[in-house]
DNA sequence: ACAAATTGTCAAGTATATATTACATTTTGT
DNA sequence: ACAAAATGTAATATATACTTGACAATTTGT
């Protein structure tokens, strides 16, 4: 299922998936595919996904 | 670095490292590296993880 | 309407999370 | 003190997270 908890941080800093992506490290297509839902992040993106994104583990990916 | 809240849980919940693995789905080995703080766990478990210990994501693995 | 930026998606490769087996060490119960 | 259970740890194997490159589709700005 699609994350659109992220999604929507991501918007709400004004980064695409290319900023987000390079400011945590990853790829862009890694960084869509998880806003997609079609996989299963690392804990260590997550947080630091989080961080960039100034929200909590649970705001952006408990259920 | 390890993860001792996850240990505490745990403790907490009287579950053994194997019990804890199996409710989960995992190895012992795989509890046993995450507690230890050798790898990264993927987002899926860590949630199967708290969901099991009555914990959040924030309360067990947010720094 | 057009161009530029962003996003969606696919294929093939690499890195690493997790499994399995096995054994040594430590802890717990009696 | 002893046995049983729990934990630490290593080696090899497999599944999958993540990369790179490339192109199509969509959205945004002028």
């Amino acid at each position: 299922m699609k994350n659109l908890r992220l999604k929507a941080a991501r918007a709400g800093k004004d980064l695409s998936q290319e900023a987000l992506a390079k400011a945590v490290g990853v790829s862009r297509q890694t960084i869509n595919a998880i806003e997609k839902g079609d996989y299963n992040p690392t804990i260590n993106l997550c947080i630091a996904i989080c961080k960039v994104l100034d929200k909590t583990l649970d705001e952006l990916f408990w259920e």
